[in-house]
This record gives structure tokens, sequence and C-alpha cells, in this order.
DNA sequence: TGCGGATTAGCACGACCGTTCGTATCATCC
DNA sequence: GGATGATACGAACGGTCGTGCTAATCCGCA
């Protein structure tokens, strides 16, 4: 690896903890180098615009995003069990990839609803895969049987993001104790709202 | 009406607005005074600092939001249909309050929520407000006998807060066309968890 | 009609923004 | 070891930010 990319990556580390804090117009090139102890300019030669810089964060919050979340998940038993593990490592994963902040999608998602431009395409982008791939958990355990036949995985992909965006602002904003319990008791609820109710009768 | 108060008014009616689409940062004095063709320093005297101005805009919004949501949801008769008119207002304030980029609590509350000061104790202040009206609509419901009486008045009322910001993100982030046909559903089984199963076996 | 306080405008300031340019240092290969 | 490209730095640009002065203008009341 050659020293460039692995400031590159360096630079990247920190500007997404920053912008997990203050958003991706918060994040500063002045201030990202001062944290970083190197010149403005020796840092923005790297990415040779501020939204390549903005672009590339994203890019690689989404990479460690599957790779703390997502493809973890894909290793336990497939259905009820892999969609339970991807809650807990989506409830933990802003704090265990050490952004302070929370997670960085969150604060992007709100920052750039209203913000045309190339920035805000490439988080729609990657949010969409994001809500299919939740999609997708849910269908899983629709076939295995864990879930009903009726159950629409992608009404209960919006019923569990909503969950995580409940909890973020119970947690981060309104620091409520009882959040992180409120939330695990509102993803129980909803699972087993989506489950075979009796013996099932027909089958 | 002074005419000092009636253009205080018109200034934070447009600054709601501003911050609705870029955020209470993304707020701007110059950007303000030239949208509503007045000097810089004209708008400036009327607050004595960009921090007093971003307070008045909260209030000024918490008041509107009264207004517009809670106050005539409190018409509707108590339990589930003070709680669905309350629902149908949240969802449609936004537009009804004339505020470009949705709800004005939402964005702050993801501005804010690492940003310590006078401000975002302020939002804090108001959001845990709602939080408890909200609680109280659903204990409402509870004591008329349509919800359970082991329903969790706190609980649901986060539920319902992840509805309505699930909503928010696929509405205006992703511009999901369902997001508000699957915010609906989302409600209705909600609601539909709370109620008394069926002709109540104990009783 | 004219006075006095309330309201607005004009102008300047220091700080920080993203960006550019010329230059210096470093690693690497002949 | 000396040339060459990659990497980093320092200084400066035009622009915008929030804020502080002072002067002009407006409006209600005597």
């Amino acid at each position: 690896m050659s020293k460039g990319t692995l400031t590159r990556e360096r630079i990247l580390g920190q500007a997404m903890r920053i912008a997990s804090t203050d958003g991706l117009n918060g994040l500063t090139i002045g201030g990202l180098a001062d944290v970083l102890e190197m010149s403005k300019s020796g840092l923005f030669a790297h990415f040779r615009s501020k939204e390549e810089l903005q672009l590339q964060v994203l890019d690689a919050a989404a990479d460690r995003f599957r790779a703390t979340v997502v493809e973890p998940a894909l290793a336990a038993p497939g259905g009820e069990p892999r969609l339970r593990e991807l809650f807990n490592r989506w409830m933990t994963w802003a704090e265990a990839a050490g952004m302070p902040g929370g997670c960085v999608f969150v604060q992007a998602g709100v920052e750039l609803d209203d913000q045309e431009g190339p920035v805000r395409d490439r988080l729609v982008e990657s949010q969409r895969d994001w809500m299919e791939s939740l999609e997708l958990f849910a269908a899983g355990a629709v076939k295995r049987g864990h879930f009903r036949t009726d159950v629409d995985p992608a009404l209960f992909g919006f019923q569990l993001q909503g969950i995580m965006l409940a909890w973020h602002r119970a947690h981060r904003l309104l620091r409520d104790p009882d959040a992180t319990a409120r939330a695990r008791a509102a993803f129980e609820a909803l699972v087993a709202s989506a489950r075979p109710s009796i013996p099932q009768p027909g089958a």
C-alpha cells in the first residue's frame, strides 16, 4: 500500500468521525487538517474538491457498514435468527465503528434531503440498497416460515427503520436512559406480530 | 401590534422555512436578509445574536406545531379517535405550515444532537414535552378501554415517533411514492396490536 | 408641526470557508 | 548517487460568515 493511500485512509477515517457529529456540511477541510496535524493544502490534494471528499466519506462509511453489520449477519442461520443478528449489529455499529456522533447515515439523510447534487444521489443510492437488504432479510424469514406469508417485507423494513431512527433520536438527542430498552421492546413486538399466530390453523 | 413585532414575525416565518431545508446552522443572517429584501444589520437588530435568532425560531415553530397539530386534535373525542386525529395532523403539518423542507424538528433533532448549548437545550425541552403529550394521548386510549391495559404508553409513543421518522426519511430522502401508504399501514398495525385482542376472555 | 424613540441601513472588522499556485521534501529506480 | 514523480507545505485569493458601530429614516404623540 503506497503512502498516499495510507494517509488517504487515515483522512477518511477521521472525516467519518467528524461527519457523524457535524454532518457532511459541517465537515471542514481546515478543521480536518488541524485534527490530523497536516496542512490544509496537503490534505486537499488527495481530493480535488470538497464534494469529492464528501463522496468518498459516504463510500467509506458504506463499506464499513457492510463489513460491520451486513456481512457478519449473513453468517447467522437464515430467517429470524439472521434478522435478529442484523438488528443487534445495527444497534451497536456506530459505537463499534468508533463514530462519536452516531450513525453517519442518519445525520446525512436528514442533512441532504433537500440538497440536490451528486452527494445526495450517492447517499440515496446506498440507502435504497440498504432498504432492499432489509427487505430481503424479512423475506427470508417469510420463506422459512418464521413469519406469516401475509407479512409485507417492504413494510417490515419500513417499521424496522423506524425503530432505529426513534432509538437514535431518543438516545442521542433526548439522552433517554430507557432508549435502548424501548428499541428492543419495539423490535420484539414487531417480530412477534409477524410470527404465525397460533400453531397455524390452515396447515 | 407595533411595526417591529410585525417584521419580527415576518422574519421568523421565513427563518422557519429556511431552517426546515438548511437546518438551524445552515440558516444564515445574510441569506435571510436577502430573501426578505432588507439589510443584514437591520435584520440583525431584531435579535442580538444568531443564537437568539435560533432560539426564537425554535419557539415559533413549537407554537405553530401546537396550534396546527396538538390543539385541534384535542377537539376530537378522547382515546383512539383523538390519537388518530393527532397522527393525521402530524403527517401533514409541515406542508400545512408551509415548510418546504419538512418538519423542522426532525432536521434540528439530528443537527443538534451533538452540539451542546442553549439551542440544543431548548429543543430537547420542547421534544420531551412532545413525547409526554404522545404518552398522554396513548394513556387516554388505555383509560377509555380502546387499548389494552398492558399497553405501555411510553413505548407506544416511541413506536409512533419511529413511524413518523421513517416516513420523513422515505418521503423526503428516498422520495419513495409508497412512503405515505406504508406509514399509514404501520400506524394501523400499531393501533391494532394495542387493541383488546378478541371479545376479551377475562371480562 | 415638530420632537423622540423605534426601526432600518451602510460600512467595516476579523475569522473562516474552499481553492489555487509555487515550492519543498520524500521515496524510488536508473 | 542523482534524476524523477509522488506527497506535503505555506501563502494567498475571493467570498461569506457573525457582529459592532454610526447615521439615516420612519412613526406615534404632544
